[in-house]
DNA sequence: TTGAATATACTCAAAATGAGTATAACGGAG
DNA sequence: CTCCGTTATACTCATTTTGAGTATATTCAA
């Protein structure tokens, strides 16, 4: 019994948007994230875990941020000595026909997690969900009110509405409320299943994902090199599930100067043809923090 | 050679403000922070965490939150047969008198980073750096306007100004200018040096605490249960290295409604009595993340 | 009684946001 | 060719949110 000796494992959130729909990377068709150990001969983790998805996969990895690292003893019932720890990560890259074997099977990543699309307004499947979660929450008569006012925030039925950035909180509630299949033996379950807890750590890259946004030019690791407004609009909001205003989008996306015209056209818009934009490089170092929220004062 | 065996080691950024100064809790007199490995009796990483710095230290942790995970090898030149994966968290506490042996020392964090501390105004260390920096440009004909454009970016020479979240940032970039005592050997350097990269590891803790207070209500771990707003806005300032505009932060802190009277009052202000306020616990649900950034589009 | 020091209330212009309206430019149906 | 559906792009306008002050209120101590 050694202490301190555990098997470290490295594992990857790696999404895509391809016409318009979120995608993540998969093995096991479908069912586990593209996941390996850390071997001795990498060099850092997230090195290793370069080497391990361009091998698994075929596909190179641009951006790549470290989400969380997990060891609950619960969650991996050990069978060799040691524990293991799992290393996640958020990679983003675009989606391009895999070369050779074609090992990776891109999925839709509300297909694991229906109620999260909110594009086409509110999906019809939270009815359900919000039935259980009620049921549920009236089982314990002493957490009752805590419970449903958790159930509401977390799935907007209060005041504040739909938030999308709680997409990890909703999912640890209705693991908690027994309503997913990972949870053990349950009769009710909403969205697909995958192994072990990889569902919860796709539910961590999303909810990471939808947050850094916001504040982060990291939208357009996910683009093609030219682009209209337009198309970096239904990227976003595949991203974040919700449909955006479109002239205050461009607004928004003119001012912080996030991008230049690249000159060219795009006619095949349907309708009067596009500009075609560029990210422009230099705003990664010089934007690199959204501005402040303090009240500064200035000296 | 065992695949996937690694030590895993704990390592904790303790943060607390005491009389408007903000310090992190050591080992080894300040040269380290507080750490110990992951052992097989810990059920999570977490509680492994609590537990080892409870032990450590004699303090109960509130607020604890994972900051990142390291294995570099060239970080860790392991004498034993795996590797070292160091799991490291950041802790918010109330400082108080340490019952029993009292281990834990608190030591100011400027001290370690004193070119961060911009409340008296522009520190004067930040002109010897600037210089050290100006030569370390110099000295590589090839990437010297990358080094200068980088240099002017996060020591806030070039038009954005002074940017507070950047604390990582610029403890890298002095690394790499070999500006720090731990890059090695090296002449000049700026700060307190600690052991390994736990300065590193420091500036990684500040820098998220310091982009975090903007947009969730953490300062409040570390105030006691009632405070004026004066108290409050100093504390936030210990940890901004900034100044702020008194005014207009209280207008913040009430329309939002982070806050509540007590009904006390404090007296010993030095001036007019002080309205005593306490957190509003409700608030920690119900406003768990900021307002969107997006151009939402009301269905 | 006068400051020094802080608390708290208000003001006001500038900037950012939410929600539209108006107009331009394409392709295809008739 | 003309009208329509569809998308692009330019502007408008009221509301909120900031940044930066001014003005007043209370305290203690010299």
């Amino acid at each position: 019994m050694t202490i301190g000796l555990a098997h470290a494992e490295l594992m990857a959130v790696v999404a895509a948007v391809t016409s318009n729909e979120p995608r993540v990377m998969t093995v096991r068709s479908g069912e586990a994230l593209p996941s390996g150990p850390f071997e001795l001969g990498h060099r850092t983790l997230q090195s290793g875990l370069r080497e391990w998805i361009q091998e698994q996969t075929g596909h190179p990895i641009g951006y790549l941020e470290q989400l969380y690292t997990f060891a609950d003893r619960d969650r991996n019932n050990d069978i060799r000595g040691g524990r293991t720890i799992s290393i996640s990560y958020l990679g983003l890259v675009l989606e391009q026909d895999a070369p050779g074997a074609g090992r990776p099977a891109w999925h839709g990543w509300y297909e694991y997690l229906p109620w999260e699309d909110h594009r086409q307004g509110r999906p019809k499947v939270l009815d359900a969900i919000i039935e259980k979660l009620r049921v549920w929450a009236d089982a314990d008569p002493r957490r009752r009110a805590e419970r449903h006012q958790r159930a509401d925030f977390t799935f907007g039925l209060d005041h504040g509405g739909w938030n999308e950035d709680l997409t990890l909180q909703r999912y640890e509630l209705l693991y908690e409320a027994g309503l997913v299949a990972e949870a053990g033996d349950v009769s009710d379950n909403f969205g697909r299943p995958m192994f072990a807890d990889h569902r919860r750590i796709l539910a961590t890259g999303i909810a990471r994902l939808r947050a850094k946004i916001k504040y982060r030019p990291v939208v357009f690791e996910l683009m093609p090199s030219a682009f209209t407004l337009l198309q970096l609009q239904r990227t976003v909001e595949a991203l974040a599930g919700l449909c955006l205003h479109k002239q205050n989008f461009r607004r928004l996306i003119e001012q912080q100067e996030l991008v230049e015209e690249t000159g060219g056209i795009a006619s095949e818009t349907g309708g009067r043809p596009a500009k075609l934009f560029r990210f422009r490089q230099t705003v990664v170092e010089e934007r690199a923090l959204s501005g402040t929220k303090l009240p500064l004062v200035r000296n």
